[in-house]
DNA sequence: GAACCCATCATTTTT
DNA sequence: TGATGGGTTC
């Protein structure tokens, strides 16, 4: 049996031992709050006899929460498993696979990924015949996002927005978006979490259901929570009031995704009943970082109030440097970093935080000079590389017979000759009729809209129809090993035999292995499951390098969670950190929401903690002279040490295992970074000629350039009337010759005035 | 239908 | 600076 109070302090033991109601814990960074979560769950079990199936816990990310389960299953003894350990989105993916045909929706569907997204929303407007330069993509799949984080539908929205012209203009937007979404059986990320909340609401059964499972609900990081999550946590709560949540309100900032820090600073308005519990000792970090975390949140106001303390030593002080650029930084940085190593630091002990993702490049730089291996975490992942969003795209399709979007994309990569036109046909003709994209394939020869490409259309619709079948058979590994043979897609590449195509079919291989990996852990592995891992858990890191021990470069909101030995906080400049953006914000919370940033960046150091800033620096490729940033100020002075900018020159490297850190030649997060240093230590050219490889282009023609036609007839000359495919009939009003073809302009009956080389328009005479 | 050129525009991000 | 998307050119 555990001995819980030993291995917990006072506040700590409190925090995991009530159990009456409702139960708020203020956990301040570095207080243990896992490990009075993990604690909990065990006490519920092993001391109060609660039933491992009567217990959930929620995360945000996976990652979280497959280091709860597992610290968990450390913990218990026996029956741990049966605990529902989950993100909201998976919990929520669980529910609806099982009931959300009782609002009227189909159980397989497909998760819609903000790519999918943003395709939908420009159909949308393109459709509404709304300035797509206006209504934006990313600003519509934004609002749509806003909107349902608040719960509300498109006719909300509209009566909400009656009145504001661009307001309403968005509504209809978001209507149209809902309808296709609807119509290809998907449903976005919000949507998992509102189709739940609706069917809860809907079906008092079903949530009776979990309502009466769940005794015991912890959810982690509360302060990250929006509202749809607020209200599908109450939901479950209702009945038996075992909610404890966990957060703390210094550490929310994922405001700009719809995290309300109200729910957590309003916890007990809501549960009037509610016990709070402080966790304040910070087992992390010295005392000088502490106070200087502590000075610096103490600024804003509106916060739950609470003072971290530490019974560890003060320290070192913490060091602020002003570079002259943000080369020099970079170079500082570098340089520092080997001082620490060898003083005896691991680089993976090491960490350098920024702002913005832009500031990775000068860092990286430095580094590969410097021959340090590095870990770049975010940025691009493995699950949005191009050639893997295509084999999913078949994998997607496949599954969810609805899903056009899938299948659009698909459908002609690799080029098989149905092209754009006869693929807009086909889906005009589908949105007419009521017919998914794919029952217009299927059944081509009676719909007649594909022209010429009919035959392959058809044997498309034989190629998808075998694989169906296949996925039938339930083996997903040899489904994929048949779609990558059939559709001879990483054939194509290999023949094309460039280092990107290597790198792309190294990905396409990683992909397979991961599918088979899938396979052998989870033996009722389907392929809707696969399909919900990738959506869900589409880890963004897969680093395999050789190199275990690497300097991990991150942004400020990546790092939260994570603790280091010595951290850089790297561009610390008004404009930068705060942002510009926060700064010229109405919304006075937005300063405030860039503080706690800082906050979070502070206390993830546990000794060390550099802090700089560059006096020049090249921003969106403009010099800017920046100040120092306003956080710097609020550090007392007494805790913080200015330091000399005096660094060598930096060119004193060591090429020898640049390569390795650059995870040599495989194209990945910054594929193509890799080449040009490659190149530029391999001494010929310093950046390769840009290999812009769109699709279609060099990726699948390979080598084999097109043949011209030098001796192209016409059958018809000025004055003649002819017929083209799309514009109809129209009179030839010019011929002018060009080197290989001719340039011939065409006044069309309906169309207006057009030109067009005769070799592709296809005129004919009539 | 696809390569190429030019204008534009830039936080943070998980699911 | 760089990525991206639209328009132009063959």
């Amino acid at each position: 049996m555990i001995d819980f109070e030993k291995k917990l302090n006072p506040r700590q033991w409190e925090a995991c031992s009530y159990i009456e109601g409702p139960l708020l814990i203020l956990a301040g960074a570095g207080s243990g709050k896992t490990r009075v979560i993990t604690h909990r769950i065990a006490y519920l079990i092993e001391v109060m006899g609660v039933k491992p199936y009567n217990i959930l816990a929620i995360t945000f990310t996976n990652k979280a929460a497959t280091e709860m389960k597992t610290r968990v299953l450390k913990l218990v003894e026996e029956g741990a498993e049966d605990v529902w350990v989950s993100t909201f989105h998976s919990m929520c993916v669980r529910i609806l696979r099982r009931f959300y045909n009782k609002i009227g929706g189909q159980n397989n569907f497909t998760i819609y990924d903000a790519d999918d997204q943003k395709a939908v929303a420009k159909e949308a407007v393109r459709d509404l015949k709304l300035d797509e330069k206006q209504y934006t993509p990313k600003g519509m799949v934004a609002a749509i996002s806003k909107a349902k984080e608040d719960l509300l539908s498109p006719e909300d929205y509209m009566a909400r927005e009656l009145g504001n012209f661009r307001g309403e203009q968005i509504a209809r937007v978001y209507k149209e978006y809902e309808k296709r979404l609807e119509k290809n059986n998907a449903l976005d990320f919000d949507d998992l979490l509102n189709k739940t909340v609706q069917l809860f609401m809907e079906c008092p059964e079903v949530l009776d259901l979990y309502q009466t499972r769940f005794r015991y609900i912890m959810v982690d990081e509360y302060q990250d929570t929006n509202n749809a999550q607020f209200v599908l946590v109450k939901l479950l709560a209702a009945k038996h009031r075992g909610l404890c949540v966990v957060g703390d309100d210094d550490q929310s900032i994922y405001k700009f995704r719809g995290a309300n820090i109200g729910n957590i600073l309003n916890f007990e308005d809501e549960y009037p009943d509610a016990e709070v519990i402080k966790l304040e000792q910070n087992y992390r970090s010295t005392g000088n970082i502490l106070n200087a975390a502590n000075a610096v949140i103490a600024n804003n106001v509106g916060r739950k109030d609470k003072s971290l303390w530490t019974d560890r030593e003060a320290g070192e002080k913490l060091k602020f440097t002003a570079y002259e650029s943000d080369r020099e930084e970079a170079a500082g940085v570098a340089k520092r970093i080997i001082l620490q190593s060898k003083a005896g630091r691991q680089n993976s002990d090491m960490a350098v935080l920024y702002r913005t993702n832009a500031q990775s490049r000068a860092i990286e730089e430095s580094l590969v000079r410097e021959g340090i291996p590095y870990r770049l975490v975010g940025g691009t992942g493995f699950y949005d590389r191009r050639e893997i969003r295509d084999l999913v795209g078949y994998l997607k399709s496949i599954a969810n017979p609805a899903d056009d979007q899938s299948l659009a994309r698909i459908i002609n990569v690799p080029r098989r000759g149905i092209g754009d036109s006869t693929v807009q046909k086909m889906r005009e003709y589908a949105d007419q009729h009521g017919m998914s994209l794919f029952d217009v394939v299927a059944n081509i020869q009676n719909v007649g809209v594909a022209g010429r490409s009919a035959g392959k259309v058809e044997a498309f619709a034989d190629m998808m129809k075998g694989f169906r079948e296949e996925a039938e058979k339930g083996n997903l590994h040899l489904l994929y090993m048949d779609i990558l043979e059939k559709t001879d897609y990483r054939n194509l590449l290999l023949e094309e035999n460039t280092e990107e195509a290597r790198g792309r079919v190294e990905n396409i291989d990683e992909l397979g292995n991961k599918i088979a990996e899938f396979e052998m852990e989870n033996e009722d592995a389907t392929l809707l499951s696969l399909l919900e891992e990738i959506s869900l858990v589409a880890d963004t890191n897969d680093d395999d390098g050789n190199e275990k021990d690497r300097v991990t470069l991150m942004t400020l909101h990546s790092a939260k969670g994570l603790e280091f030995p010595v951290v850089f906080m790297v561009g610390m400049e008004d404009q930068l950190f705060p942002s510009k953006m926060a700064l010229e914000s109405d919304d006075p919370d937005a300063e405030e929401e860039e503080r706690r940033l800082c906050y979070v960046g502070i206390t993830r150091a546990m000794d060390i903690l550099y802090l700089s800033m560059a006096k020049q620096r090249i921003l969106n490729g403009v010099f800017t002279y920046p100040k120092k940033s306003r956080f710097i100020d609020e550090i007392p002075k007494n805790l913080m040490e200015t330091t000399g900018a005096k660094v060598d020159d930096g060119f004193a490297a060591s090429v020898s295992n640049v390569a390795d850190s650059i995870s040599r030649g495989k194209t990945k997060a910054r594929g193509d970074q890799g080449d040009k240093y490659y190149d530029e230590w391999g001494g010929s050219t310093f950046q390769k000629k840009k290999e812009k490889g769109s699709y279609a282009g060099d990726m699948y023609v390979s080598g084999k350039p097109k043949e011209k036609k030098t001796d192209f007839v016409l059958n018809y000359k000025v004055g003649d009337q002819v017929r083209h495919i799309k514009y109809g009939r129209g009179t030839v009003l010019g011929i002018i010759p060009e080197k290989e073809d001719y340039e011939v302009t065409v006044r069309f009956d309906s169309a207006g005035e057009k030109k067009m080389f005769a070799s592709l328009a296809k005129l004919r005479k009539v």
